[in-house]
DNA sequence: CACTGAGGTTGATGCAGATCAATCCCAGTT
DNA sequence: AACTGGGATTGATCTGCATCAACCTCAGTG
């Protein structure tokens, strides 16, 4: 089953204190508004590799926000061949499309030792028709899960579907107060290319060429972009895509 | 500019008497709630072809229901590229993914002689924090937005892409009241291949196939699936995308 | 009723990227 | 330090669908 350990450190990890309130549920929200949240969140859960959160068709009760490492959120089709719809990085919440349907849709599975924070959904609606700004920043966060997934249903050429997932994940790595020209590719380039719809092979040609061209180094998991304007410029969705989006 | 005619009939169109009610938002809400949400919706604003409701860029305002004809939602990139993201039926609501950025992310069109109701959603925000029921809807649709353009973004064959596209038009007609087997392709050729990422050449080859097949009967703008089960199975996406979700 | 033009269809060709098939690389194990 | 196995890389080949080009259809117009 799930090992869903508390952190020892849980304690100090509330809300209130966790440095990625800015980009989570907590964002707008008072202090005491705050106290509010805490109560409902149960925080922490760690996650080893290639852990389930969830199974597609499991009945729906949670939203779950990332706290650390990294999740994916993978569907599986009636001939069971599984398409990542997503990955997750801290801060950013998943589950949310089983709200409608009450029931999961598709697998969330951890990539490496990951930890998150669960939130009863009953008690969530609840608590943000209490809390106006609770209400706010969920729609907000909902709303730009669907643009997100908008943008991301344009077909592209390879080559601008990797530069233009290379530059987003850049983003959501600066957003998070890390390099956003240095980072581990946390997940397989199996993983990359499914996401992308791709053939592994191409993700490596691909990774040799914008090495070959200068715009990035790539040694097994470690990647550094040289040239991230050139990057975008690849992706081809300069304008509206970029700002204030990310996509993920 | 829009011709923003209210109809001639527009009292008896509130959401109170309206027949999309059990599909769009006042799903849920007591005749009170009802009567508050009338308030806040400017119903019936009529479109003739090609009409812009918004275009990408402006500042978020409104959302939009679908009170009569159909819409679409176009994403256009850097290099002018246009993308339909989504066709919009009667009861369903679009600009959900302006929220967050707070200006809209595409261009909306009419497509032939439509009409909408507008909802300011600085209202519509308001209004969620006094009835629980509108919140919880407005969040629903919110989430089945999402898993829908989640389940698009898994990409497959011409076939199953089309079969697809198909038979989840079929189901949204049918929750309308309509004829699941019979309906009118409303969009053109070429505005379908852009959605599904194909060339409109092959939609009609496609088209030719699946006749040939027995599946469908088309003649232009008219068509008449003849073999639902066979299409469904072609569309390769039984279980869990079928029910209780139609792609859109 | 012929004319026009946009959308749709049909056929021929080309290519981007998938697939197939080795081979390589390296982390973990003994 | 040799062994193992899964992931990544590289090269060769194949193919689905886009693209190109020509033609057809029909609603609207004068």
């Amino acid at each position: 089953m799930n090992q869903q350990i508390p952190l020892a450190s849980a304690e100090y990890l509330k809300c209130g204190r966790c440095s990625l309130g800015k980009l989570c549920l907590p964002l707008g929200l008072s202090s005491n508004d705050m106290v509010s949240l805490e109560d409902i969140v149960e925080a922490g859960s760690v996650y080893s590799e290639s852990e389930f959160v969830y199974r597609a068709g499991k009945p729906f009760e949670y939203i779950y926000a990332v706290k650390s490492g990294m999740f994916k959120t993978v569907l599986v089709d009636s001939q069971g061949a599984e398409h990542i719809v997503g990955f997750h990085l801290p801060g950013e919440l998943f589950g949310l499309d089983a709200i409608y349907s009450q029931q999961y849709g598709s697998n969330a599975v951890s990539l490496g030792t990951s930890s998150l924070c669960a939130i009863r959904y009953s008690d969530l609606e609840v608590l943000a028709q209490k809390l106006p700004s609770l209400q706010h920043q969920l729609l907000s966060l909902m709303s730009k899960e669907v643009h997100t997934s908008f943008v991301k249903t344009h077909d592209q050429t390879v080559d601008q579907k990797l530069a233009g997932f290379l530059v987003a994940l850049a983003a959501r790595y600066k957003q998070r107060g890390y390099s956003e020209t240095r980072f581990h590719l946390v997940m397989a380039r199996r993983d990359i290319a499914n996401h992308l719809n791709m053939a592994p092979e191409t993700i490596s040609r691909l990774f040799k060429r914008f090495q070959a061209d200068g715009l990035i180094e790539v040694k097994r998991t470690d990647l550094h972009i040289l040239n991230m304007d050139a990057l975008k410029t690849l992706s081809g969705c300069l304008e509206l895509c970029s700002s204030p989006f990310v996509r993920n």
